[in-house]
DNA sequence: TAGTGGTCTAGACCACCTT
DNA sequence: AGGTGGTCTAGACCACTAG
């Protein structure tokens, strides 16, 4: 048939049907985490063919509405909580208390907090990491990588580059446990004094490998943090990328109004 | 005809030709501002349907490699540098210097900035708002929104609330034009003195509105960012809503070890 | 095996932009 | 007018997931 009644001044069709699911959806007609009706039933109940339903979908799925899993369908999202990232987080009192700076936060958050190390050893550091670390490129760093997770859900992925010559006398930074108040206590056991820290905020859309390490869908936003760890002489010990979901985390600063 | 020979164990055509593109605009194949070649033609060079053409184009739409307009056609985006906030533009010098914090700013980053004052006037704060006001949620307050602009490319918008009793008998502002320095340097005149900022930031995707205001593509992420202006006696003297094209900015933070 | 979403076709008509 | 992208149809086959 050839009944193109097509799209004229009004909205497209596939625009008013995910309106009027994502309607059903904040309005709790469609709880969290229940299905959506199959593609095959929506084109009924609209009276379209597949292509508009599937349109709808993807557009739900874009607003972060949704997710849908082949062969299986499409479910409401259930938004958990944020977690805060404060820069109060690395006040020193937490890590002389045995802290790392993931588990001061996690108390605050709710959930359970967990960390896998993805990768302890040499590496070449980036061109961007070794200005920072004011070293050559392509010198040899200590790299550390690791996932965390909240619940089970992997929520952050992180990397510390530390100059060789800083961490060869401390056992501790090659082992996957740091031990208690992480490798900022162990840096400050050693005769490094951290006076300041540093960090630049980017927010991007996630890369292909970052939606699979963090378990997201295409087009989601990510918040890329890189924070340098300076002492008090003025030298560049850490620096740490990281890039986290970004509908998990909400940063927080403080700073006075310096003249 | 019904020949489909379907996306099989092989990668799907549309993203076939989605990265077949993509690396054409790396390599420089494809210049930034450059058109797209047409969909009719990529149907012909790839010999698929005009839906199959279509996916592809929409992959590199959110993947932000391109831009498309009704009627005209595809073009390569080019990525214009970024602004960069700094916890330093505040400084207090700068306000004694007649400078306003985002033209203290523009210096460093390059490109003519300009700004546009979309309402200045009486408002009920919002809960949010009111809550980091203290004043009842509801309750009379002066908001001051703005749009802010980079070569005439908009890049931010920014709301300010303020207490009614803090700003009545600052008849500045009331004005589109705050004076030199900006409204920090009002406050600090009639005797609020500020002591501290905070910012609290999020990342996420825009809304349709803010795609509309900040002229971005569906699906472009952006930076919300709310910063409370806090007087030395404690007081929240100020909030400002603030929401960036996260292509656009970094954000600088710089926090020392404390204790 | 039945049901689900994922990909694809070969068209159609519409709306926008340029000439 | 002619080209461009935007929407839509009515099917087809494939791939994944469940019972």
């Amino acid at each position: 048939m050839a009944s193109n009644e097509v799209a004229s001044s009004a909205k497209a069709k596939y625009l008013q049907i995910a309106d009027d699911l994502a309607a059903q959806i904040k309005s709790g007609a469609l709880a969290p985490g229940s299905a959506v009706p199959s593609e095959a039933e929506l084109m009924q109940r609209y009276a379209v063919a597949s292509g508009t339903v599937r349109k709808a979908i993807a557009e739900l799925r874009t607003s972060q509405l949704i997710e849908t899993h082949h062969g299986r369908g499409s479910f409401v999202r259930s938004r958990p909580p944020v977690q805060r990232k404060s820069s109060d987080r690395f006040r020193r009192a937490h890590r002389k208390a045995g802290k790392a700076a993931y588990l001061a936060e996690a108390e605050v958050s709710g959930g359970t907090p967990s960390v896998t190390v993805l990768f302890v050893g040499p590496t070449e550091a980036p061109a961007d990491i070794a200005e920072r670390l004011s070293v050559p490129v392509g010198t040899q760093v200590l790299a550390r990588k690791r996932r965390y997770f909240r619940d089970g859900v992997p929520t952050e992925e992180a990397t510390s580059y530390l100059p060789w010559d800083v961490v060869k006398d401390i056992p501790e930074m090659f082992a996957e446990n740091p031990g208690g108040g992480g490798i900022y206590a162990r840096l400050e056991e050693h005769g490094q004094q951290l006076a300041e820290f540093t960090e630049t905020v980017r927010a991007r859309l996630a890369t292909k490998p970052e939606t699979a390490a963090l378990a997201l869908s295409p087009g989601s936003p990510v918040i890329h943090l890189v924070r340098d760890a300076i002492t008090s002489e003025g030298r560049v010990v850490e620096v740490c990328d990281t890039v986290m979901a970004a509908d998990q985390f909400v940063l927080d600063y403080r700073f006075p109004a310096k003249d």
